[in-house]
DNA sequence: AGTTCGCAGTAACATTGGTTACATTCGGCC
DNA sequence: GGCCGAATGTAACCAATGTTACTGCGAACT
C-alpha cells in the first residue's frame, strides 16, 4: 500500500476498497501547467487528487478562458465522474496549478464500487456536492461582485493554494483567468497597492493584508 | 401503481424499484408561484418531478435573486441528493414556476437504492450531470454574453417552459431573474420589438421570432 | 366618470469595465 | 554597457449597464 494513498482517502475508505483502489490503480505525477484534460476530451480514468493543486476552466466562444475553481488533494474531477458512465464529453479544461499527484482509477471500478461500498458512494456523492458549491460560488462572484472584489477573492484563493504570501503571476495571466482585460487587472491591483493590501513587483505580488 | 409514475420514470427504473418508489413515495400538487424550498433550508425527502416546472435561484446579499436552471419532469433536484446525506442545509431557493406534480421520497431510501439498483445510480449520477451542465450554462450566459443576449436566451427558455409564445410576467419580473434593473429590461425588450422580434403587452410579452 | 395604483416608456446621468495607444521599466543576453 | 522583449503604468476614450427621475397608460375599483 503506498503510503500517501492511506494519508488522504484512509480516513474515507474502508481498508479492502483502499486495497482494491492500491491494485487497479496507477500513480501519476504532473508538472505545474500541463494541461490535463481539454473541452472535448473524452474521459476514461478517474483522479484521485493525492497533493498539488489543478485548476479548472470554461471556455468561450473566443477561446477566452474563465476560472470556475480549483481541485486539491483528496477531491476528485466531478466531470469524469458522469462522462464515463453517460459517455459524453468534457465540459472543461483542467490545467494543473502546481506540480500534482494523482491516482488514476480505471472507469469500470467507478460504477461496481459504487454499488459495492458505501464508503464509495459517500465519496462521490460529496464530491458532487462540494463541486455545486463551488460553482455557486463562482456565479456567486462574477454576478454579483464587481471586478474589485473578485480580484481580492482571486489572491486569496491563489494564495491559500499556493500556501504562501507571493503569488508568481502577470498581470496577464490573471486577466486571463478572470476573463477581463490585463489594463484592467493593472488598474486594479495598483489601487490595492495603494490601499497598502499588496505591494507589486515584476511577475510577483505580494500579498500583505487583504 | 399510479400511472404518471410509470409514464416519467417507467423507462428508467425497473419494475421493482418502480414498486418501491410507489409504496414509500407520496404525491403532491404544488401551485404555480409557491416556494418550495428556502436558502437555509434542511432537507428531508426528495422529490421526482411528474410535471410542470421549478425555477431555482441564487440570492445576493442584498436578498436580491438570480435564476440559475429550471428543473422539469423527470427532473429531481441535485440539492436534495446530498443535503440529506451530509445533513447540510440548501444553497438555493425553489419556486415552482407552473404549477407541478412531485412525488416525494423519504431521505433514507435515496442510500439504500443506490446500493441495490444499478438504474438508480444512474438516474441519481445523471441527475447531478444535468445539474452541473446547466450550471455551466448559466455561468456562460453570465461571464460571456451581455445583457441583450441574455435576455433573449431568457424569453426563449421562458417560452419552450410554458410550452407557448406568450411569456406572463412584468419587466421588473424578468429583471429580478437576470439580476438586473427594470429599466434596462424594458430598455432591451423595446429594441427587440423594434427589431420585430417581439410585442409588448401590458403584463405579457408576444414572442414572434427570437 | 373619476381615482388609484401598478406597469411601462424614456431621458439624463453616473459608474464600471473594456479598448487603444503609448511610455517606462526590468531582466536577460550579447 | 547596450539592446531587446516582456511586463507594467497610465491616459484617454468608449460601450454597456445601472440609477434616478419623471411621464403616461391602462385596468380595476368605487
Amino acid at each position: 500500500m503506498i503510503q500517501e494513498l492511506k494519508n488522504n482517502f484512509g480516513h474515507l475508505f474502508e481498508a479492502e476498497l483502499l486495497q482494491e483502489i492500491n491494485q487497479v490503480g496507477t500513480y501519476k505525477d504532473v508538472a505545474e501547467g500541463v494541461k490535463m484534460m481539454e473541452i472535448g476530451d473524452y474521459v476514461r480514468s478517474m483522479p484521485l487528487l493525492i497533493s498539488g493543486a489543478i485548476k479548472i476552466f470554461r471556455e468561450d466562444n473566443n477561446g477566452d478562458e474563465l476560472l470556475l475553481y480549483f481541485l486539491e488533494k483528496g477531491d476528485t474531477c466531478a466531470m469524469t465522474l458522469t462522462c464515463c458512465l453517460g459517455q459524453t464529453k468534457s465540459e472543461i479544461r483542467a490545467i494543473a496549478e502546481t506540480d500534482a499527484t494523482l491516482i488514476m482509477v480505471p472507469v469500470e471500478k467507478m460504477e461496481i464500487w459504487a454499488g459495492k461500498y458505501k464508503s464509495w458512494r459517500k465519496f462521490v456523492f460529496e464530491s458532487y456536492h462540494n463541486r455545486l458549491n463551488e460553482m455557486f460560488a463562482t456565479i456567486d462572484s462574477i454576478a454579483f461582485l464587481k471586478m474589485d472584489e473578485r480580484l481580492v477573492n482571486y489572491l486569496k484563493e491563489k494564495a491559500r493554494i499556493s500556501e504562501g504570501a507571493i503569488i508568481y503571476s502577470t498581470h496577464q495571466e490573471i486577466a486571463y483567468e478572470l476573463h477581463t482585460s490585463r489594463v484592467v487587472i493593472s488598474r486594479l491591483l495598483k489601487k490595492l497597492e495603494n490601499l497598502n493590501k499588496i505591494t507589486l513587483h515584476r511577475n510577483h505580488i505580494v500579498i500583505k493584508n487583504i
